[in-house]
This record gives structure tokens, C-alpha cells and sequence, in this order.
DNA sequence: CTCATAAGTCTACAAGTGTTTGATTGAGGG
DNA sequence: CCCTCAATCAAACACTTGTAGACTTATGAG
């Protein structure tokens, strides 16, 4: 409260470390790993690029930090709606609320996309997203081949997501919501139950 | 096999181009527009450099014309499949194979994805992937909300690659065909032809 | 054999990158 | 008040990138 916050900032690292994060968030999400300088990041976070290596270590360290962040967002797949008896509706609410255009809670994952050209990246990406799909996996899933059951979930959601969010295919990006859920919601239903 | 391959080959024009533009797709589909060099390129395809630039004139447009190369490659959903009484078992087979670990097919896209982060790249993908869909559409789609249901299988498509090829998740970069393909058919299915 | 011409290469540059070194500035404890 | 130390910056480094012009070499016609 008695912080100066948009003033000419007092020297606070902990504040200018977070302005940091953010900015190289912003820049991640909209350029990708290679696509975003370091110089750019300190500029959206008001200062200069060496203070990102100082804070930091390296870009590199610094994306890592972003992609864990943004890959902390709750998954789709809780097992609140894994196991309710509409499963595929509510599911189908959610991934269509969360691919829309400007929809950020699956940040991470469109950083990871973008950044796909940038081996390390790459990596870091690959890993993340292993993490996530195992942590589905404990929460919400069970069964035979729940593994792979999970994991096409995941890949349609990413599907839509490329095709909504990246490429804005007109005919997903600017569908109806509904119309989109209730084509959904059965296939996700059939994904996660069999048939 | 009559011809000289990897002998210092002879001065040739239009082999040379070949060679680049084929070493050119090798190395966008690794590591995307920003990615690869325009040395290592070359390099690829025994070659310098200048030469790169000396036949396509930049780096930008021997980008466009691998992709349109790439994207001419023919679709999943042909009006044979679709209409077919198993479409969804057809379908799923062929999307199964070509989103496995070192298929070519769908090429012309994972370069698209991989090169998201190059405004301009992304800008010709985007006009590329749309000609393809509504190539699809005239094709092979017809009925009521056709569009969304041919964006969606595409979406499918897109999410296996991603999480296949790029981001190689294990639950499906590892999976049996086979298991892909009993899981994924119903769905294909239901989402060709509707409840 | 000669030699014009196309095919290919060498050297270089200007612009961009992430990162580092050493100096400057502000804030707060003595 | 002063003095110390952390926070910050400016300048430059080492490197890579795409591209351009001048140079060399092989090829095939005469």
C-alpha cells in the first residue's frame, strides 16, 4: 500500500525481480524463446538488460523460471471433473474457454510452442509438460491405458489451442463456444470412458 | 544409383537447387525458420553459403517455397476416407502413421509450427494451412457445421503431431499403433458424423 | 586446345544476439 | 552526517546471423 508502484521505482530487488518475470512472460508468450531479447524483456520490465542476467543467470535460467510458473496453472483435468458423470461437458467448457483467443491459462504450454525452434528450449518445454501430464495422471486418472488416455486429452487440447490461438483457423477461431462444446463433449467423453 | 550422390558432384545447376531446397526442408523441420542457418543449410547440401542466396535470393523466400512444397503433400481426410462406412478406423490409421516419430507427411506443418516464432513465417503457414482446410472442405466435407467438424479432426491431427513429434511425449510417442488407433477411431468418427 | 560463361567459393560487413566488466547511484545503518 | 553496500547502469565483448561483391574454377562449344 505505502509502496510507490508505477513511480520511477525505489530500488527494491524483489519488486524488480518480479516486473522481470513478468515482462519476459509477456514477451515469451507473444515471441518465443528466440523470438524475445533480453533487451526487450528489461525495457517492458523498466530497466536495462544486464539487470536480467544479474537477477537471473542467463536467459536461459530465466525462461526455465517462466515456463515453471506458467505451467503451474491448474490442468483441465482435475478429478473433480475426471470422475463427475458429465465428465465431457464440463471438460469441454473448460478447453474451450481455455484455447479462446487472448485466453492465457494455458501460457505455458503456447511459450513452449512458440519456443519448439530453440532446442534448450525445447527441452525445458518437453519436460514441463511431462511433469504436468504425470501429475494428471495421479490426480485425476486411473484404469487401463490411462496414460494414453490422458495424454490425447492433452493433445487435443493442444491441437485446438495451435489452431485457435496460433494459426486462428477461422472456422475454430471464430466458432460459437457452444457449438464448439457440444461437438466436444462427446469425444471427450469417449476419450476418457472407451467406448 | 547411376548417378554420382555423394562423389564431389559435378557442376550442375538444377541439381544444386535440389539439393538445397531438400536440405533446406530437412533443416526447417528440425529446428524451424529462426533456427536453421542459412550455413548449415548449405552445408547440408555440399554447398557454401552464397549459393543459398544466389538461387532463391534470401533466406525468405526459399522458407515460402519448402513450404509450399511441403504443404502440397496430400491430406488425410480425401473424400475417399471420409465417406467411407469406417472412416473413423481409416482415418485414425493414416493419422497414427503420419504423426509418428520421423514421418514426413504432415512436414509442411510441423515447419510451421516450429517456425511460429518468425512473424513472417508464421504469416505464410497460416495462409497455407487455411488453403488446406478449405481444400479439405470442397473435397471430402459437406452437412451442417462441416467447417468446424474438418477444423476439429484437423486440430486432432495438429495436438498428435505436437505432442508426438515435438514435444515427444512418452504416453504417445511410445504407444502401439495399434492402441492409437482403437482409441482414436470411435472419436474420429463421432466426430465426422455426430452423435 | 582455347576461352567465354556459368557455377561455385572466399573475404568481408553490418546488424543483431547474450553476456561481462567496471563505474555510478541511491538507500539506510553507524 | 557519513559511509558502506546493494541496486543499477553504460559500454563493450565475443559471437552469430543474413547478405553482398569480387574472385576462382570447371564445363562444354568452337
Amino acid at each position: 500500500m505505502a509502496a510507490t508502484k508505477t513511480a520511477p521505482r525505489r530500488r527494491n530487488a524483489a519488486t524488480t525481480r518480479a516486473a522481470i518475470l513478468e515482462s519476459a512472460r509477456r514477451a515469451f508468450v507473444a515471441r518465443g524463446y528466440d523470438g524475445a531479447g533480453v533487451r526487450e524483456i528489461a525495457e517492458g520490465a523498466g530497466v536495462t538488460a544486464m539487470l536480467v542476467n544479474r537477477y537471473f543467470g542467463s536467459k536461459e535460467k530465466l525462461f526455465a523460471e517462466v515456463v515453471a510458473a506458467a505451467m503451474a496453472a491448474p490442468s483441465i483435468l482435475t478429478q473433480e471433473n475426471v470422475h463427475a458423470a458429465d465428465a465431457g461437458a464440463r471438460i469441454a467448457r473448460e478447453m474451450v474457454a481455455a484455447t479462446a483467443a487472448g485466453a492465457t491459462p494455458l501460457d505455458g504450454f503456447l511459450i513452449m510452442l512458440r519456443s519448439a525452434s530453440s532446442e534448450r528450449a525445447a527441452e525445458i518445454g518437453q519436460v514441463e509438460i511431462g511433469k504436468r501430464h504425470e501429475r494428471t495422471l495421479v490426480d485425476a486418472m486411473s484404469g487401463r491405458d490411462a496414460a494414453v488416455r490422458a495424454a490425447l486429452v492433452l493433445a487435443l487440447t493442444a491441437g485446438l489451442q495451435v489452431m485457435r490461438q496460433m494459426i486462428a483457423l477461422p472456422a475454430l477461431a471464430k466458432a460459437e463456444p457452444a457449438v464448439l462444446q457440444r461437438m466436444l463433449a462427446p469425444v471427450i467423453q469417449l476419450l476418457l470412458r472407451g467406448p
